[in-house]
DNA sequence: ACAAAAGTGTTAGATCTACACCCATGA
DNA sequence: TCATGGGTGTAGATCTAACACTTTTGT
């Protein structure tokens, strides 16, 4: 019988109040990786399931325990861990910054939100690899499910959601087509208020429609 | 430290002589789920990564080497496997089953090709929720992946493209109309032969260009 | 010459892209 | 009234879906 430990690691999306996509890291302070920046993760226990091991890193991590989570791919290759056979089952999870405050874990001497277009170089194991992943993935799956809205607060404008989604993709999103397109999914549900701002016309309010959205699935193909 | 066995399952898709898609069962000698049917599959051993096993076991079962495998997904509930706590990776293959001989595991009295829409009632452990999954990625991952060229031959019509793509998303689909999106994709070879033939007119034969395909990408949206 | 399946083209409707001006608000 | 950012419409191009007849071959 040949057993191995089974990971988990998490790759954390986070709006930041510019609006900006981030990615949690945690740096390293242990003898492997000493000082190099990793995801969070851990062992899984006994008692819990992958995925409920996924949860529990995570809420421990950040405190927050209702974000978006979803299974991402396990990475088995030997030696992948230097310390031993270690298989990583890999999730990534979407939540919206806001005032978090974050705890860091006992095996890391400081968190940190890092914007996507500036990551550091060199990380620890092979999570730059589980991170384009996590990338891909989501590159691929906000053209056909509502990804964007698990990172956004629930009152949000439209333009907060083009700005998003070009932040995702990396590249610039015609605001006209993509406020169109946006409404034409059937998912928006349009709030009789404004968002606060400091100049210029208030924006208007929406809330994501999740039954619609249960019922007649979502598309924005951009 | 907390060691769990980990396996890999496979969701064998193989293409018959009726360009049907089917599935590989085994049908199970076991004290566990003893005569039901349950996917192909095993445990990783230390020495392999778990794609690795994945293929290994696949190889034992089917005796081919080069067929397509992809991972799918992790099954990591307690209790999924009322023998201990086992974590399985499931990848999917695609194959063109062709004159095949199926060798049958040792554990294992039986192996057997289902059609897609005549799939046994009940299966071992939670594989109907792996196999319902592998269709949902084949179903998706069709549209945008040249996966339907691994269950044909090497040289097709294009009639048996369509076929096999009705057959995986059980719907039809206009003769004109794909004919067209598919030629559009600039991923065909046009051969000139013709595909020997009992009655009608001997239609025109294809390979798959994967140079093309790998630079322009494919997509075939139905 | 007949039966069977392959191959092909057109049209109307829907969708997509590119693009510029007016509107509401706070200072 | 000005500066700022939000909101909206249209025309041309492209893509999609629906649909039927002709061609090639074997018997």
């Amino acid at each position: 019988m040949n057993k191995f430990i089974v990971s988990t690691d998490c790759v954390v999306f986070g709006r930041d109040k510019n609006n900006k996509v981030n990615l949690l890291l945690i740096k390293r302070k242990s003898d492997t990786f000493d000082g190099y920046w990793a995801l969070p993760g851990g062992m899984v226990e006994d008692f819990e399931s992958v995925d409920d091991s996924a949860k529990r890193e995570l809420e421990e991590e950040t405190g927050l325990s209702t974000v978006f989570l979803e299974q991402l791919y396990t990475f088995g290759d030997l030696g992948r861990d230097p310390r031993g056979r270690v298989v990583s089952v890999a999730y990534y999870a979407l939540l919206n910054i806001g005032d978090l405050e974050l705890k860091p874990d006992t095996d890391a001497s400081d968190a940190q939100w890092f914007p996507l277009n500036n990551l550091p170089e060199k990380l620890a194991f092979d999570h730059d690899k589980i991170i384009t992943t996590a990338l891909n993935r989501l590159r691929g799956k906000i053209n056909y499910f509502p990804l964007v809205f698990e990172l956004l607060p629930e009152e949000f404008t439209i333009e907060e959601v083009r700005e998003i989604y070009s932040d995702i993709l990396n590249q610039d999103l015609d605001r006209r087509n993509f406020s169109r397109k946006l409404k034409s999914t059937g998912c928006l549900i349009h709030l009789d208020k404004k968002k606060k701002v400091l100049v210029g016309k208030p924006p208007t309010l929406y809330k994501f429609d999740y039954e619609e959205c249960e019922e007649n699935g979502f598309n924005i193909t951009l």
